[in-house]
RNA sequence: GGGCCUGUAGCUCAGUUGGUUAGAGCGCACGGCUGAUAACCGUGAGGUCACAAGUUCAAAUCUUGUCAGGCCCA
């Protein structure tokens, strides 16, 4: 037996059954360890924040790596499954810091690095067991019980051992990144900080100030300039929202193409020396005054390498470096100000990409709460938003003031303590990205990408225009930069715990900061020199991209562990995650593998888009609208969120607005189609007793032939789509094939499985639709793992499962019996010798005459219960005469006709009219095209009937290249039109013709089958079991009834599984019921029919 | 502001190297069929292929521009 199919399954309630069968036989296990042998592939799965929950991005990649992993699991290659999470960093940080009602640096080096730290470790696999539920639900298989952590000690030694490498090729170098950061949480803010926190409209100072050139400056102005001023003083006039940066100025920048101006100032008191200002030429009304007169202009390039006279003292040394002298830059704007920005290194991007390029230092003489260190000593301590006034009032006791007003701006501000931001120069540890431009290219060409177009568009141009890398942070919870730093100024980069204990003596069982961060050690260099010296670590962490981009050494602890194994099995074979992450994980893996490797660190990248909800914005659980995924696999089944994911664009990197409702429509379309298949094969063989199924063996009904066939096809393509990494490819071939083995094979083989008794044809049939399901499920099974399991097992006997044999067909084993799980099989080969190409297209074109035949009926209003005489079906093309010839008679069951026969002299039926073939003719005629069409149209039936009888035909053309041309049937394009008359029906060059005159006899067989209809309803209402035999009564006073009874009452018997059946006229205890008819509708019945049945056995 | 992607039926999407009736599924309406199927089949309505210009005998398809949406970056 097998076990018995519920007709209404409970999809979900199955997958948790399926879910504990695995489980509890350890099948995931099993498939891996089973290809211990086999060819590894490799496979890196990404990190996620430990600190997170599993969203729809989650799933959607996860259930893509489980579909590749378990295809190529069932190709015998040897695939483990580490999962792993990403630990370290500021999210971790900032949970930490709210558990812990704690919030900034200064706030957590009160309360200790250690105590924080710990806090920070034990906060980490918060939500480890949400992860592992829905992760589990959604059938994907993975390895938690293995998974790798970035905050392990392995793990960072490995990333030691990575900076190492990046110190050995002189790739590293410290230097600065200006960042918005809050001065009241004394911390560093991302973009996505900024994007958080949002920019409003503050009140800031607005100060133009005069930078006086100095004498040296004077001799190297343009020539109309210096006419114009003589020996006089010469300003140039900055404008600045932030007076607090200008104890910072290091120089000046003007645009190159912008016309300046040179205007005489007012003088201040009668007598006085003339005084001259440089602006912006559009400036000059604004800012001097609207009668202010301009005595010269030059272009700002013009303008350049002047020196000014510092405005402080603080950094006056820095002359000699090349401060305080003007620069072009493109960055300046004609909007704001005078056209001439004041920069200072410290403090803006712009100003520190300009003055670190003409190589002046860094200066920003700020602490960690933002206030003035003693190097400006005339505010020191003073918080530097605070210092505005103290120096504009400072600036304009020394008469540098041109003018003093307010502005209105909108700033960003700290979406945690709403301080306004402040952009200032941050330390930091760069990897020279930059010089490794080309060969991240050359890597990246070797990546193969779905979708393609990442390649040489997003990712490509991302790497092209790669800038230097930042990798550390001033924070706590991460890797610690291994790199020591003595008072001389002399580094060592340590490569792993092993140098570090020999340097230091101690035991180091943990990498964190607070474990290292007091070890010091000699300084070999100053020893070298003679002297003494101590080296100490220096502050930062690594920034946790650099971890997850290291993830393939360190997952494996390499260099000092699995050494072969990695470097047999690098790069990967696979990864996938989403779009987001280009800039992400699929940048640092490739950073750092080109560095270390000069490869890629994986082969080929499937990119998968956004999800988006239903409304097309974001998923967003304030706005509740989207139903969570664990609601979703509740009621619908992971499978069909699986297949529904995809099956959808977002495999190829678009996004998708995820609807329940297509996650139902799936569920309808593709499971249980299928499981109204597996449920056809159980009642039958269950009933028939039909147990010990072989593979099919050279079959010959032509549907067995043909749905093997249509197997080997399907599997063909499944694995193109497979290899190519494109699911959808793989899906729609499945959608297909799973529609003809129900609605073509099934149905049209229903009565081979009926029938009593068990014939060669019988067996063949239920060998092929049990080898079909069977092979069928092992294509699923990387899609649908669950509905393939339950079916699979379902197609083997209670007896087969308990034994654990199957012995019969299909077989894996070695000894010849079933694997016990789908997904212990091996995925099927493609069988050429099943393939039968041109049955395919036979039994297509048979398909498409039924659905002509179909189309004629409901347009002719006969129910396809009426038979009809006779079908003609219309072809001039021999292929598709003789193509049709074997399927004659599945025809005319299908349309219920007497009769199929095939004709050629189809212009009795159809007129013709041709148009020309553009594809053939338009590269042969050019620009005669337009003339050769319009001729073509003019032709009449009888002249395309003669074309297509073989002969051709000249047609005048007058055009330019052409003057004439010689016609023959492959020129045109035919279409047919049905005669008016005729009951017929016109597809390409098929023609279909049905007989509709219904006659004495095929009327009553008509009525008949009303009544074989109304029994099977009847029977069915009774919940009687196909094989129950029943008595048959009828009564009424229809001549016609009678009569029909008489001739075909056999028939009638043989379908209901009738042993007799009884005619009395007036069998009043009998309901009645109406039959016959045109449409069999109520309004429409010609004759009334008493009718109820009997059960004979029990 | 820059890069990349997308725009085709009410909805979700196919659409080959350019070739003249632009397809499918869902939904809707009507009809049919039904002893595996809470299924299925047929017919119908529904399109300025976002817009504009260009290349071409011929453009949903190639080029350019515009508009709208998405993602990333600034």
């Amino acid at each position: 037996m097998y076990s018995s199919v519920e007709s209404r399954p409970d999809f979900p309630g199955i997958e948790k059954d399926i879910l504990r069968f695995w489980e509890e036989n350890h099948i995931f296990e099993r498939s891996v360890e089973q290809n211990k042998g086999g060819e590894p592939f490799t496979f890196y799965d990404g990190p996620p924040f430990a600190t997170g929950l599993p969203h729809y991005g989650h799933i959607m990649v996860g259930v893509l790596k489980d579909a590749v992993q378990r295809y190529n699991t069932m190709l015998g290659k040897y695939l483990p499954r580490r999962f792993g999470w990403d630990c370290h960093g500021l999210p971790v940080e900032y949970e930490t810091e709210k558990l812990l009602g704690i919030s900034g640096k200064s706030a957590i080096e009160a309360y200790g690095i250690d105590k924080f730290n710990e806090a920070c470790r034990s906060i980490v696999q918060k939500f480890t067991s949400e992860w592992r539920s829905t992760v589990r639900r959604s059938g994907r298989w993975v390895d938690f019980d293995n998974e790798y952590r970035t905050m392990d000690l392995d793990y960072m030694e490995s990333i030691w051992w990575v900076v190492k490498q990046l110190w050995d090729k002189s790739l590293l170098y410290q230097g600065y990144y200006i960042l918005p950061y809050c001065p009241r949480c004394s911390t560093v803010l991302s973009n996505h900080d900024v994007a958080l926190g949002g920019y409003r409209d503050i009140h800031d100072p607005a100060l133009t100030v005069r930078f006086p050139l100095t004498e040296s400056a004077l001799p190297v102005l343009p020539g109309s300039f210096r006419a114009v001023v003589g020996e006089s003083q010469i300003s140039f006039l900055a404008w600045t929202t932030t007076p607090w940066t200008l104890p910072a100025n290091l120089g000046l920048a003007l645009h190159p193409d912008f016309d300046y101006a040179l205007v005489r100032e007012e003088s201040r008191e009668p007598g006085e020396a003339p005084n001259y200002v440089i602006l912006l030429q559009g400036k000059v009304a604004e800012i001097v005054g609207k009668d202010a007169e301009v005595l010269a202009t030059a272009k700002g390039r013009e303008l350049v390498n002047l020196e000014y006279r510092p405005l402080f003292d603080y950094f006056a040394q820095l002359g000699s470096e090349g401060a305080f002298r003007s620069h072009c830059a493109d960055f300046v704007s004609a909007e704001d100000g005078c056209g001439i920005v004041h920069c200072a290194s410290g403090f803006g991007e712009d100003d520190y990409k300009l003055l670190s390029a003409a190589g002046i230092p860094v200066v920003a003489p700020v602490d960690e709460e933002c206030r003035y260190t003693e190097e400006v000593r005339d505010f020191a301590g003073r918080f530097v938003r605070d210092a505005n006034k103290d120096v504009s009032k400072y600036l304009k006791d020394a008469g540098s003031v041109f003018r003093q007003g307010q502005i209105l701006h909108s700033y960003p501000h700290c979406w945690r303590c709403e301080s306004p931001l402040i952009y200032r120069a941050i330390s930091s540890w760069f990897v020279k990205v930059e010089s490794l431009r080309e060969q991240l290219l050359r890597s990246n060409s070797e990546i193969y990408w779905v979708p393609e177009h990442l390649r040489d568009g997003r990712f490509g141009n991302w790497l092209a225009n790669a800038r230097d890398w930042s990798i550390s942070r001033n924070r706590y919870w991460g890797n610690p930069i291994p790199i020591w730093l003595c008072e001389a100024g002399h580094y060592r980069c340590l490569s792993g715990r092993a140098e570090l204990e020999e340097l230091t003596g101690e035991k180091i069982t943990d990498l964190h900061k607070h474990f290292i961060d007091h070890l010091e050690f000699d300084c070999v260099e100053c020893a070298s020199e003679g002297t003494e010296r101590k080296m100490h670590r220096v502050s930062e962490v690594l920034d946790c991209w650099f971890e997850s981009g290291a993830m393939p050494y360190a997952q494996n602890h390499y260099p000092f562990e699995n050494k072969d194994w990695f470097e047999k099995n690098f790069p990967a074979h696979f990864i996938n995650e989403s779009l987001d992450q280009t800039r992400g994980w699929f940048y640092t893996l490739t950073v750092l593998s080109t560095a270390l490797f000069g490869r890629p660190a994986f082969k080929s990248c499937v990119t998968s888009g956004m999800i988006l909800a239903e409304d097309g914005r974001k998923m967003s659980k304030s706005l509740r609208n989207y139903t969570p995924p664990e609601e979703v696999m509740e009621s619908f089944g992971a499978d069909a969120m699986r297949i529904y994911l995809l099956s959808s664009a977002v495999v190829k990197g678009e996004p998708i607005r995820f609807s329940d409702a297509g996650v139902k429509n799936v569920l309808k379309s593709i499971i249980l189609p299928l499981w109204n298949a597996y449920s056809f094969y159980v009642t039958y063989a269950n009933a028939d007793k039909v147990f010990a199924v072989s593979v099919p063996q050279n079959p010959q009904n032509p549907l067995d032939q043909w749905i093997l066939s249509e197997l080997e096809t399907l599997i063909g393509k499944f694995r193109t789509a497979m290899e190519q990494l494109f699911l959808p490819q793989a899906v729609t071939p499945l959608f297909d094939f799973i529609d003809l083995l129900n609605n073509w094979y099934i149905r049209r083989s229903r009565r081979r499985f009926w029938k009593s008794g068990r014939d060669e044809d019988k067996c063949d049939a239920y060998a092929t639709l049990r080898y079909v399901l069977d092979q069928l499920m092992r294509v699923c099974a990387p899609l649908i793992p669950f509905i393939s399991e339950k079916i699979y097992r379902g197609l083997q006997t209670e007896e087969q499962l308990a034994h654990g044999a199957n012995g019969v067909h299909c077989t894996d084993g070695a000894d010849g019996a079933a694997p016990e799980s789908v997904h212990l099989c091996s995925f099927p080969e493609v069988q050429q010798a099943m393939r039968r190409p041109e049955l395919e297209a036979q039994m297509s074109l048979a398909r498409r005459c039924v659905s002509l035949g179909r189309s004629l009926r409901a347009r002719q209003q006969i129910r396809n219960r009426q038979p009809l005489a006779e079908a003609r079906i219309v072809t001039r093309s021999e292929t598709e005469k003789a193509r049709l010839q074997e399927l004659l008679g599945l025809i005319g069951e299908e349309l219920n006709v007497k009769r199929v026969c095939i004709d050629e002299n189809e212009e009795e039926l159809v007129h013709y009219s041709a148009k020309a073939n553009f594809r053939v003719l338009g590269k042969l005629l050019g620009k005669d095209m337009k003339l050769l069409a319009s001729e073509v149209e003019k032709l009449d039936s009888a002249g395309i009937g003669k074309i297509l009888g073989g002969e051709s035909v000249t047609l005048t053309l007058n055009g330019q290249q052409h003057s004439t041309f010689e016609l023959s049937a492959e020129h045109l394009d035919i279409r047919r039109r049905e005669k008016e008359g005729f009951c017929v029906l016109n597809e390409g060059r098929l023609t279909l013709a049905l007989q509709t005159a219904v006659n004495a006899e095929l009327y009553r067989e008509g009525l008949i089958r009303d009544i074989i209809r109304l029994v099977q309803n009847l029977r069915k209402e009774a919940d009687l079991q196909v094989s129950r035999r029943i008595e048959i009564l009828l009564g009424g006073s229809s001549r016609e009834v009678e009569e029909a009874l008489a001739a075909f009452g056999d028939e009638l018997l043989s379908e209901t599984q009738g042993d007799a059946w009884y005619w009395q006229q007036t069998a009043t205890d009998l309901p009645e019921y109406g039959i016959g008819g045109e449409q069999g509708t109520e309004s429409s019945v010609t004759e009334k029919v008493l009718l109820g049945i009997r059960c004979t056995s029990v």
